[in-house]
DNA sequence: CAGTGAGCGAGCTTCCGCTTGACTT
């Protein structure tokens, strides 16, 4: 009886303090939120999805109607006996994760994993995170929509079939290992394909013409350019020769003006495009400063496909221009996300607070603040307004120049409106004209030429993709979603797909003809071509691979098929289709093709005949092997087995010639005697090495393995003996116990990475060039302690 | 990763999308 009436009144205080647990889907945006809630609400992080199809085999049951078998994600383990613990203490759950497919999906896996009742458990919505927005998500719970979540099994499900089937089949017919997938074949074959575009690129030499005129009774020049370009020299310069005792008068000019709006604010995808063509950032990189940002507090969340800016955000931005630049300069914006399949769960990348124009950080850190912040602000300012001036110049001449004339064009700002803080940047390889202010002449006037100069140039290829601009493409093409752009690219790096590299263009000849003084001089000179940096090229499997798909897998490998796909995804989302049927309509003819592929496709090895070798008289291939590519020397089915020799780096089985794929057998290497024993080089799992007495030697990373000298092997032989020493007498001195503090050492001790501290079991880093001999007791314990505060700030 | 250096062959490899962490010798 009184056991009853304890209970009864805990139940009546825990009622009296109701408990609540919010789930969202990121650690800092849990800390946000927790600020306004107050503290009945506590506020927990799933940290994105927390189960998924085992990974392990395919895991969907194709025979029980695609029955999807989940599991919780090995490095969620404990989040979730968190999680369930923090259930049990709860009286209520609400689960806040993003409100798009992935994130429907992810409130369905919790209340699945965590046994939640559908019944009470409350699913909210907001993506604006502001305690306004909060609050009204609170008091319009829902329940979780499972058209949503199947739309999201759907698309999980496509993805493990096409991947998990495709993939084991190039590793019977190409190579072990490889992969393939709806968004990264695709990525991999716009890469390919833009080389071939390249290739078959014929590059054509023309000539520009632009000469530089003066106004009869004037001073300012004026520099124009043919409206017209030819193809050769000669053409060139027979018109050139026309121009002799030719007049000149300006023929029309018209003055128009012009306005440019400003970019929306950052996306995923625009912010990384950004970074890239302003700071030189990789993908990666910018994925990983904003991060930092984020979590620091100075950003919204990095990884949208919105360009949405919340109405908190548009006033501050309204005020902070107004403070700044004046009335005039403010125009409030709203813009519309038009990216294929958007989900925008998220607001346009900001800053958290516009006030803050800068921050006084690490480099990266505020490099790419700074641009978000002057974007931002940007796109809220007014257009800039410009004058255009463009000014065309007939030519009167004795043999009448059909129809060509010289043409300039200016432009002036007027008011600048948003291009006082930012202006977008260009792919374009080649360098914008600069705008020009041009002086203002009436029509008619009459003008004489100063020089003329016709300049050989060539028609440039397409370019090729930099990590930023494979990511717009993919973008456009609706593949890929913000949280994979950067992982994708990695992925097909990883993969040897793809590499990315900096290429020296070939230097050009080129004429140039000038007209002077009634006389024309030609001069030849040698111009570098356009080198490219941080390219993205195929490699040999990349194309292999790719033949491969686009032969087999045509459907998948269609630029179309995502958005295809979407399709359904979106009907099933609405509760049109039935995801089931939708996978089941892919999957039978689908699972059909591999087999038949697995049948009768040939082994493709990408194997091309190089010649014959002279001293064997057999032939000599280049071909994809187990571990990448080779050269070989005779048949493989032969009764004899063949040689075969790896190839170098930046090798190709297309451009290896039979010389270089020879000289790759000259290894191992004997270099001659050193101490009375051999010396001989060769390349091993881990490089190139130097063998000497039975012990390995790596060699430097400038050295040739196939045309190092007896000298300097000899010379790294040496100085790997000499480090050997080194690190014995350091083990001599190391441990090294610099004192005791209340009954334990403190002992400084040698790692990879140079010494270290020691103390009651943990580790402490030292700055660089701290010498730990000399450190007395007191500055070792001093650099704990900091130490040991920085782990702690960084544990919270 | 760890300071190695084959080729026999067993057993392994793989997808896309959400999200951050990690001890550090």
């Amino acid at each position: 009886m009184e056991a009853d009436q304890v209970s009864k009144t805990e139940r009546t205080n825990k009622h009296y303090i109701m408990k609540n647990l919010v789930i969202v889907e990121s650690p800092a945006k849990a800390k946000t939120i927790e600020k306004f809630l107050g503290k009945d609400y506590t506020v927990k992080s799933s940290y994105g999805h927390i189960r998924d199809l085992a990974k392990k085999e395919m895991s969907i049951d194709v025979e029980d109607n695609y029955e999807p078998q989940y599991q919780i994600s090995e490095d969620k383990r404990t989040l979730v006996n968190e999680l369930k613990k923090a259930v049990k203490e709860a009286d209520k759950v609400w689960l806040a994760s993003d409100e798009d497919r992935e994130g429907e999906a992810i409130a369905w896996h919790l209340q699945e994993t965590l046994k939640l009742d559908p019944a009470t458990t409350q699913r909210i919505v907001f993506n604006e995170i502001t305690k306004t927005a909060i609050l009204h998500a609170i008091e319009n719970p829902r329940q979780i929509d499972m058209n949503l979540v199947d739309a999201q099994q759907a698309r999980r499900v496509l993805d493990r079939l096409v991947g998990y089937e495709i993939s084991p089949i190039l590793w019977s017919k190409i190579k072990p290992a490889l992969s393939a997938g709806r968004v990264q074949s695709v990525a991999v074959r716009l890469i390919v394909e833009r080389e071939e575009e390249i290739k078959a690129f014929q590059s054509k030499p023309f000539f520009k013409v632009s000469a530089q005129f003066r106004p009869v009774d004037g001073t300012k020049t004026l520099n124009a350019e043919l409206n017209k370009h030819f193809a050769t020299a000669e053409e060139a310069e027979a018109f050139l020769q026309s121009l002799s005792g030719a007049n000149f008068k300006i023929s029309r000019i018209e003055t128009k003006p012009s306005r440019r709006s400003p970019a929306p604010p950052f996306t995923t995808s625009t912010l990384q495009q950004e970074a890239s063509r302003k700071l030189g950032f990789s993908v990666a990189r910018t994925m990983q400063v904003a991060q930092q940002l984020y979590e620091s507090g100075y950003i919204t969340y990095m990884r949208t496909d919105s360009v949405n800016l919340s109405e908190l955000a548009l006033s501050m931005a309204k005020k902070e221009i107004e403070k700044e630049y004046g009335t005039e300069y403010v125009k409030t914006r709203r813009y519309q996300t038009k990216t294929k399949g958007a989900q925008e769960a998220h607001e346009a990348i900001r800053p958290t607070n516009m006030e803050v124009q800068s921050i006084n950080i690490e480099s990266a850190q505020r490099r790419l603040y700074e641009l978000i912040w002057k974007r931002t602000v940007a796109s809220q300012m007014a257009d800039a307004e410009l004058e255009k001036t463009e000014i065309e110049i007939g030519i009167n001449a004795q043999q009448p120049v059909a129809g060509n004339v010289f043409q300039c064009s200016g432009e002036q700002v007027k008011f600048d409106g948003f291009l006082k803080v930012y202006m977008e940047g260009t792919d374009d390889d080649e360098e914008k004209e600069s705008s020009t202010l041009l002086p203002r002449l009436p029509e008619g006037t009459l003008l004489s030429m100063e020089l003329c100069e016709a300049t050989q140039h060539y028609t440039q290829h397409p370019p090729r993709y930099t990590e930023a601009s494979l990511v717009k493409k993919l973008e456009d093409l609706g593949i890929g979603r913000p949280s994979t752009y950067a992982p994708t690219i990695s992925t097909i790096l990883k993969r040897e797909y793809i590499i990315k590299e900096d290429r020296e263009a070939e230097p050009r000849q080129c004429t140039v003809l000038t007209f002077k003084n009634g006389h024309i001089k030609r001069t030849e000179r040698t111009e570098k071509g356009y080198s490219e940096k941080g390219k993205l090229f195929p490699t040999d499997i990349g194309c292999v691979v790719n033949t491969f798909l686009m032969e087999h897998f045509n459907d998948i490998m269609d630029y179309n098929f995502t958005a295809t796909v979407e399709k359904d995804f979106d009907e099933i989302a609405a509760g049109k289709k039935e995801w089931r049927k939708v996978i089941g309509g892919f999957y039978v003819p689908f699972h059909k093709n591999i087999r038949q592929t697995q049948q009768n496709s040939q082994r493709n090895t990408g194997s091309r005949l190089l010649g014959v070798d002279p001293d064997s008289g057999k032939n000599v291939y280049a071909k994809i092997g187990r571990y990448g590519t080779l050269v070989q020397i005779g048949e493989t089915n032969a009764d004899e087995k063949p040689r075969f020799a790896s190839m170098k780096k930046g090798q190709s089985i297309e451009t290896i010639t039979l010389e270089e794929a020879l000289s790759l057998f000259s290894l191992p290497r004997t270099l001659g005697q050193f101490e009375d024993k051999e010396v001989t080089v060769s390349i091993g799992k881990f490089g190139p090495y130097v063998r000497h007495n039975s012990k390995f030697y790596s060699l430097g990373k400038n050295d040739d393995p196939y045309e190092v000298s007896l000298e300097r092997a000899i010379e790294i032989i040496k100085s790997k003996r000499e480090a050997e020493v080194q690190k014995e007498e350091l083990k001599k001195i190391y441990p090294h116990e610099i004192g005791v503090q209340d009954g334990d050492a403190v002992v400084s001790n040698i790692g990879r990475f140079g010494p270290y501290l020691t103390f009651r079991g943990e580790n402490f880093r030292l700055a660089k060039g701290v010498d730990p001999l000399k450190l007395t007791l007191e500055q070792a314990l001093e650099i704990i302690d900091k130490n040991g505060k920085k782990k702690a700030k960084k544990k919270k």
